[in-house]
DNA sequence: ATGAAAGCGCTAACAC
DNA sequence: GTGTTAGCGCTTTCAT
C-alpha cells in the first residue's frame, strides 16, 4: 500500500523546467509528516492540535510527541483558506513615524499576539492611493477585522471594507451599521481641564493650534476648547486659532504666526504633543521662554513628553485605553458569542496631566518671577 | 450538467450544527464566480491575471471586465498555499516605540509594498520569550524572508529560521551562511568625524555613553569611539565610558553619573539620539546650559533630532539606506534570479551632521562666550 | 473515538 | 491557446 500517492510534494516545478524565479526551501514539516510518525490519520493530529476533548489521550500523546520531534508548525495559511478566518487583525494609522502611533501599535499588537492574532499594520500618510491600496491589501490577506485608528478617514475609501462586512472599529465617529464599532474619546472632559488650568494661573489670551481640520477629531478638539472658554466667559478671537497639521513642522509655523499677534497669547494649547513639540522649537528659536514667557499646552501625553524641555503640560489620551479598546471592539465584532457582541460604543477617557511647561502669565505675580525659569507650575 | 458539483461554499457548518464561534462574513468573490461571468475556466482567468502572455487578448478583456463587474480580489492565502511563497517579508525590530526605528519601519514597509510584499513587523522588547513566539509566528505564517535589525540578538534564538533556510538579514554581524546576508554600518567613518568635530572644538575630556554592550552594534560604536579617541592621542579614562541603554531614562542615569566626575567632562558623545535626549534632559534639570557648559553629540539622525532643545549633532545613519538594503538583501535572498543575489555584504555609511548642541568648551574662546547661549557651532 | 475524503481558492502540469 | 484536473496543508463532515 503507497501512502501519499497523490502527492507531488518536493518535487518542485522547478526541477524539470529550468532556472525557477524563487528559490525553493526544503519543504516544511507538515501535518502528513506528524501523522505517519504518530502512527495516525490526519485528522487524529488535527484534532489534537486543536485541543478537542474526544481524542484518545494514548493517541494524542503519541501525536505530541511526533509533532516535537519533527518540529511541527501548523501552516497558517492553509488553516485560514479552510476555516474562513486568518486570525490576522488590521491596524490602519495615519503616519508610523507620529511618536503617538508606535506607541498605539506596540500596545495593540501586544494584546493581539496575546489573544492569539497577528497584526497587518499600514499607514495611510493621509494619501488616497495609498490608503486604497492599504485596503486593499487588507482585503486581499483576508483580515478578519480592522481598526482604523486615522482620526479621521475618507469615508468612501472603506466602502469596500464596509461593504464586504468586515468589523470595524473606528476612533470618534463612523457610520451607524451592525459590523462597525466607536471609540468616544472624551476631549471634551481632557480640553475643559486644561483650559482650567491655565485660566485658574491667570492667563486670558489663550490660543489653541488645532489639527488638519479635515480630520474630524481635529474639528472635536477645536470645538472642545471653544465651549470650555466660553463655559468662563472667555472668547477666542478667530486670529486665536491657527490651524496646525499635528506636526513638528506645523507647529513652528503656526507659532510663528501666534508671535505675530499683539498681544501675543500668554498660552497656547495644541492639538496633539507633537505639535507641541513644534511650538517649544519654535519659541526657543525667538527666545521665548517657556513657560515663563508663554505657557504651552499639549494633547496625547507621548512618552516624549515628559523628557521635552521643559517637560510638557498636556492632556493625557492613554494609548493603552485605546488600544485595549480596539481590540475588544473588534474581537466583539468578530466572535459572535464575545460578551460583548452587542456593544457598539466605547468610551476613552482623557485627563490633565501638569508638567513644567505651564505657569503663570508673566507679570501677574511679581513674587514668583524668579521661580519661573524652572520653577514651572510644579509647585502650584 | 451542474457547475460547481463538488462545492460546499456558502453551506456554513455552522448552519447545520448550532451557534458558531464566528460569525461568517459572506463569502468573498472567487476565481470560479469570474470565470462564470468570462465564460472561460478558471485557468484562463488565472492566467490572464498573472500576465501570460499567451493569453488570447479578447478572452483577456472579458476576464478583466468581469473582474472588474463582481469586484475580485485574489485570495493572498490561497495563492501562498499552492505557491510556497507567501510574499510577507518579516521585520524584527527592538522596540516599536524607539523613534528610530519607525523611521526604520515606515521606509521599509514603503519599498517592500511597492514591490508587492507585505510588511509582517514585531517587537522583541529585548525578551527572549517575545522574541521565541515572534520567531515562531513569522514561520507559522510562512515569510519569504526576515530583517533581523534589532542591532544584535542571541543566536540560538533565530536558529530555526537558519535551518530552514529562511532568507535573512542582519545588521552588523551574522553566521556565515548561503541564505544569511548583513549590512554592514560604517560606524568608524561616522563616530570619527563626530570626535575630529569634538576635538577640533578644543574638546580634551570627551565622555561616550555605549548602548547596552550585549548588543554587538552597541560594542562596535564604543570601539569606534575608543579607536578614534586614539588617533588624536587622547585617552579615555574608564570613568568616561559609561553604559546606558539606549533609552531617554538611561541617557539621564547615565548624565548624572557623568556629573559626579571632576572634572566634569565638556563633551558627551551617545551611542543613540534617544540617549542624547536624555542626557539633554539631565542637563537641563541640574541647570547646565548645552552647549556653552557642554556639548552633546547624537547617532541615527532620528527625524526630532533636529527638533530638539538645542537642535542636536548628531551622526546620521539614513533608515533609508538602512531600509533600502534591507529589502534588496532580502530579495536578493529570494529571489534566485536576482542581479544580486550572490552579494553577501551590504554597506551602510554614516556622516556627521552639525547642529547647535556642540560648540567651543566654556571659557576657551572667551572671544565668543556672548553667543554660546545660541550660537553653538553653526558659525564653525 | 478514528479514519477517509471533500474541498477552501488558487497555480501549474498536462492534454487537446 | 484553452480547459481539465491534481494538489498546496489543513479542518470538518460523514461513515464506521
Amino acid at each position: 500500500m503507497e501512502k501519499r500517492k497523490k502527492r507531488r510534494r518536493n518535487v518542485t516545478a522547478a526541477a524539470a523546467s529550468g532556472a525557477p524565479a524563487t528559490r525553493r526551501r526544503p519543504a516544511a514539516v507538515s501535518i502528513r509528516d506528524v501523522a505517519e510518525r504518530a502512527r495516525v490519520s490526519i485528522a487524529t493530529v488535527s484534532r489534537a492540535v486543536n485541543g478537542i476533548a474526544t481524542v484518545n489521550p494514548e493517541l494524542a500523546r503519541r501525536v505530541w510527541q511526533a509533532i516535537e520531534e519533527v518540529g511541527y508548525l501548523p501552516n497558517t495559511q492553509a488553516r485560514a483558506l479552510v476555516s474562513g478566518r486568518s486570525r490576522m487583525l488590521g491596524l490602519i494609522v495615519s503616519e508610523i513615524t507620529n511618536p503617538f502611533f508606535p506607541e498605539l501599535v506596540q500596545e495593540f499588537e501586544n494584546l493581539a499576539v496575546a489573544q492569539g492574532y497577528e497584526v497587518l499594520i499600514g499607514s495611510t500618510s493621509y494619501e488616497t492611493l495609498r490608503t486604497e491600496s492599504l485596503i486593499r491589501r487588507m482585503l486581499q490577506r483576508n483580515v478578519d477585522g480592522v481598526a482604523v485608528m486615522t482620526f479621521g478617514i475618507e469615508e468612501d475609501l472603506i466602502q469596500k471594507l464596509v461593504e464586504r462586512e468586515f468589523p470595524l472599529v473606528f476612533v470618534d465617529a463612523g457610520p451607524d451599521l451592525p459590523n462597525i464599532r466607536v471609540l468616544k474619546v472624551d476631549y471634551a472632559e481632557g480640553i475643559r481641564q486644561g483650559v482650567q488650568h491655565l485660566a485658574a494661573l491667570g492667563h486670558r489670551h489663550i490660543a489653541f493650534i488645532t489639527g488638519p481640520l479635515r480630520l474630524r477629531s481635529a474639528v472635536a478638539r477645536r470645538d472642545a476648547f471653544r465651549k470650555s472658554m466660553a463655559e468662563l466667559g472667555l472668547v477666542v478671537p478667530a486670529d486665536h486659532l491657527v490651524e496646525g497639521t499635528h506636526t513638528m513642522e506645523g507647529g513652528i509655523v503656526a507659532m510663528e504666526k501666534l508671535s505675530q499677534l499683539d498681544p501675543v497669547p500668554t498660552a497656547v494649547m495644541c492639538s496633539n504633543d507633537v505639535t507641541a513639540i513644534g511650538v517649544l522649537h519654535a519659541l526657543y528659536r525667538t527666545t521665548h521662554e517657556v513657560p515663563a514667557d508663554i505657557s504651552v499646552v499639549g494633547f496625547d501625553d507621548i512618552h516624549l513628553a515628559q523628557f521635552m524641555l521643559p517637560p510638557l503640560t498636556t492632556v493625557q489620551m492613554s494609548c493603552k485605553d485605546l488600544a485595549a479598546a480596539a481590540v475588544e471592539a473588534l474581537r466583539a465584532g468578530i466572535e459572535a458569542d464575545h460578551p460583548k457582541a452587542a456593544r457598539k460604543e466605547w468610551s476613552i477617557p482623557t485627563r490633565l496631566v501638569v508638567r513644567q511647561s505651564s505657569t503663570f502669565p508673566r507679570g501677574s505675580l511679581p513674587a514668583l518671577a524668579g521661580t519661573a525659569r524652572r520653577g514651572g507650575a510644579k509647585n502650584f
